[in-house]
DNA sequence: TATAGGTGTTTGTATTTCACAAACCATCGA
DNA sequence: TCGATGGTTTGTGAAATACAAACACCTATA
């Protein structure tokens, strides 16, 4: 369970007290309220006592939120317990469905798993973490119960094939950025967590056009990623194939899997630009 | 565009001036936060001014509140509009991973939609209305590609088989809450829209175990629904099969889908109360 | 190249609204 | 019956927010 927050929910809060002048005011009170969401998340749901000490606030006060976000849907109490409601969900929903890479990049998946028979991801980027915006299990995919029960949660970049595949295709600046803020933490005695070598690994996936994740997430799991980009070179998000080693490094289907993979994102990628006939990708942030 | 939200977010809000002595205090600055977020929902994302004027807000108090749900990432900003971000889809995830119906009832659905070749649908209910938790479509599924992406939306109970077999289950008063509340708007001319019709009907389906939607959401599809419950026969929600009605009505395969889905719930049943050994099951609100 | 009109952003300040503590009210078990 | 442990309500001072107006920036157009 410690894990499980570690570096999910970002940094301290600032609050407006010590903001710097010309940077945006906060509200106090909005901040407080997410607070109370993420305590909710972090408790797996929890009564107004347990939250006020969790949180260093009067019961009033956290009673007052409860109350408030219980009016807006957003949580819901059973006996005397509050939990977040399933409106999360909903609004979830949208905002994937939102998403161009997930709306186009959905079926292509499907088909790129039904395939190769193996375990495929759709993933972006957001606040310099990876999200899962789809996941698809074939027939051949090992741990896939695993896999798809694993709890949906944003993770680093530099130890996945689909993190990797983005982080080659983002400005460089903004690798520093994601670098310096979350820093290069091992999962496996694979993962690179030398600031160099990620930049020279980088460098090789563009030129070669797809990523592999060699047991750097999961011992005896091997991934292969390619990035899609859109027309203007701004990357929207990946999409691998994953499978164990053994099997994947099987020359013959290793060569055949990277083809398979860089030609869904390069599906992708065509039927993404014929929609988005001319509109302008602005930067994130 | 004009049908999305009408029923979705639920009536105006009251603030607290207008609170009865008694009913809890609510703050207004969460409230115009979430204010916010609908409105970029509606929107599909939106410009300062825009969200001013939709809002009846001044700009600066909608910048202060944007920079707020930004610096808690729940917005992000692309060029000059905001929009809400993935974050909301993975507290949605998490949220429904907490729910036992899901957890449990996943992989039994994928079964069911398996054996049966058919759409399948795992539906709970909250706030009076039903959310679908899970969807599986099977082999011979038809106008998949139309319920698989169409948007997740909270919709009404009483034209859907999974949500009469929910209504019910639940208590008299609750129904009776639930249609004072959002009425019975009809979808085809088979949807049930009379408060008596739809008592008999549901205690038709109390009595023989399942419940039928016969083209009363959508013209050409029927479904066949049965009840999830606790072992303190709290509904927990539903689960249902679906296809088109030629093949459905079919009298030898309909008895087998009826068979099959019920039996599929109680399995699900079965595992639940397992699982939950002797918990308190407190009522929702 | 200047200018008008459209953005998003910043600031000062009045006043609304929130935070706190303490009282209150259930429920449960000893 | 009593005490302990929850959740809920209320009055009031202190602090956070809402507003308007000024600002900076961009783009189109004269």
């Amino acid at each position: 369970m410690k894990y499980k927050h570690l570096y999910w929910w970002g940094r301290k809060r600032r609050y407006d007290g010590e903001r710097p002048t010309g940077s945006p005011r906060t509200l106090k009170t909005v901040s407080r309220a997410f607070d109370l969401v993420r305590a909710l998340e972090e408790l797996d749901g929890a009564g107004v006592t347990e939250l006020s000490e969790y949180l260093d606030l009067s019961k009033s006060v956290v009673y007052n939120y409860l109350s408030t976000l219980r009016s807006e849907k957003f949580v819901v109490k059973e006996g005397d317990t509050y939990r977040l409601s399933l409106q999360f969900l909903l609004v979830g929903e949208y905002v994937r469905y939102q998403n161009t890479l997930y709306r186009i990049g959905k079926s292509e998946l499907e088909d790129l798993a039904e395939k190769t028979g193996e375990f495929a991801h759709l993933a972006t980027e957001q606040h310099g973490l990876g999200v899962n915006l789809y996941k698809v299990s074939g027939e051949k995919a090992v741990g896939s119960d695993y896999q798809v029960n694993k709890l949906q949660r944003a993770d680093y970049l530099h130890f996945s094939a689909t993190g990797k595949a983005i982080l080659a295709h983002l400005p460089r600046e903004r690798v520093e950025w994601i670098v310096d803020r979350y820093g290069l933490p091992s999962k496996t005695e694979s993962t690179i967590t030398d600031r160099e070598d990620l930049f020279e690994e980088l460098e090789t996936i563009r030129e070669r056009g797809y990523s592999l994740n060699d047991e750097e997430e999961i011992t005896g799991l091997q991934a292969i990623g390619a990035p899609v980009t859109n027309r203007h070179g701004r990357v929207l998000g990946s999409i691998s194939v994953s499978g164990p080693v053994r099997r994947m490094k099987r020359s013959e289907y290793h060569e055949q899997l990277i083809e398979e993979v860089v030609n869904t994102a390069n599906v992708i990628e065509v039927n993404i630009n014929m929609e988005e006939t001319d509109d302008e990708f602005p930067t994130f942030s």
